[in-house]
DNA sequence: CTTGAAAAAAAGTGCCC
DNA sequence: GGGCACTTTTTTTCAAG
C-alpha cells in the first residue's frame, strides 16, 4: 500500500466506472501496471466490491429512518440473534450493535410510513426481545458517502 | 421502470463490475438493448454513481463511531451550518439532521481513538453551537449495504 | 520482482432494421 | 428490442530494467 495504491483507491471510491487506461494516466502508470495493482487490491480484499449506488428518491425509497433499540436480554447471543433477524429485512441497510445507552442502531430505507409500521410490528412485536425502540427520521442529508479516508 | 430495469438495478447494486454482455444474458436481453437501459438509468440519475467499496479494516479504518448531537440553537440555518461543517471532515461518512430528541446523527470511520478526540475537539469545542453529544462505538456490524430494495 | 509496449481477446458503441 | 460492423478497452504475453 504505497502512495499510488492510495491514489487509485481514492479515485475508485469516487468513480469506479472510469476505464483502467484513464486511471493509469491519472496515477502516472502504464495500463498494464495499473490493472495489476487494481487486481491485487481486489484479491487482497482491500477493494471489497464494486457497486452501483442508486438515488434513493428516484428509486422510490425516499424515507430514511434511524431506529435505536434497547433489548430485553443483552447477552451476546441475543444481540447476535437480533442483528441476524433485522439483517434479513430488505429495508434495513445498516444494522449495528453499539456501546452506550442503547444496544443496537438500524438504518432504514423506506417507501412510506406504512412500510415502517409493518416492519416495526414484525421486528419489535410480541416475543421479540426488544424492550424499547426510538424512531427518528432523516430530515436533511448533509453527507452520505461510501468513501473511506486514506 | 419495468421488471427488467429493476432486475438490472438489483444486479448492479450487488456487483457493478459485471460486463454488459453478462448482465444482458442474466436479464434475457441483447447486449445492445441492455446497454441502452443501463445508460438510460444512469442519465436519469436513478443510478447515481458506480463506486469501489473498501474493506474498512483492511484500509486501516476499523473503528466505527456514531455520534448523536444536540445543538444549542436549533434553527434551520444553524442545523445546515452544522451539517456543512461536519461534512467537510473526511472521517465523517454520513451526516444527517434528524427528528426526535437529538438534532443530528453522524457516522464516523476512524483509525484510532486519538483521531476521534481531535475531531470532537475540533467540531464540538468552544463556540461550536453544540450543546451536548453522545458517542457510541459499533461493536458488531450485522448488515451494511448500499443496496436499496426495489 | 516490477514495469511497460504491443498483440490478442473481449467488451462496448452506434447505426440500421 | 435485436443484429452487426466498428471502436475502444481490457487482458495477456513478453522483453527489459
Amino acid at each position: 500500500m504505497d502512495r499510488i495504491d492510495r491514489k487509485l483507491l481514492k479515485l475508485m471510491q469516487e468513480d469506479a466506472s472510469r476505464t483502467n487506461a484513464d486511471l493509469a494516466t491519472e496515477v502516472g502508470l502504464s495500463p498494464s501496471s495499473c490493472l495489476r495493482r487494481i487486481r491485487r487490491l481486489r484479491s487482497a480484499g482491500i477493494i471489497d466490491r464494486v457497486v452501483a449506488v442508486l438515488n434513493p428518491a428516484k428509486a422510490g425509497r425516499g424515507v430514511k429512518a434511524i431506529i435505536t433499540v434497547e433489548l430485553e436480554r443483552h447477552g451476546e447471543q441475543y444481540v447476535r440473534r437480533f442483528l441476524d433477524m433485522v439483517a434479513a429485512e430488505a429495508a434495513v441497510t445498516q444494522a449495528y450493535s453499539v456501546s452506550g445507552a442503547t444496544d443496537a442502531l438500524l438504518m432504514l430505507r423506506l417507501k412510506d410510513m406504512d412500510e415502517l409500521d409493518a416492519l416495526t410490528e414484525r421486528l419489535f412485536g410480541e416475543g421479540s426481545n426488544v424492550a424499547r425502540y426510538y424512531t427518528s427520521f432523516v430530515i436533511r442529508t448533509g453527507k452520505e458517502t461510501t468513501a473511506i479516508p486514506l
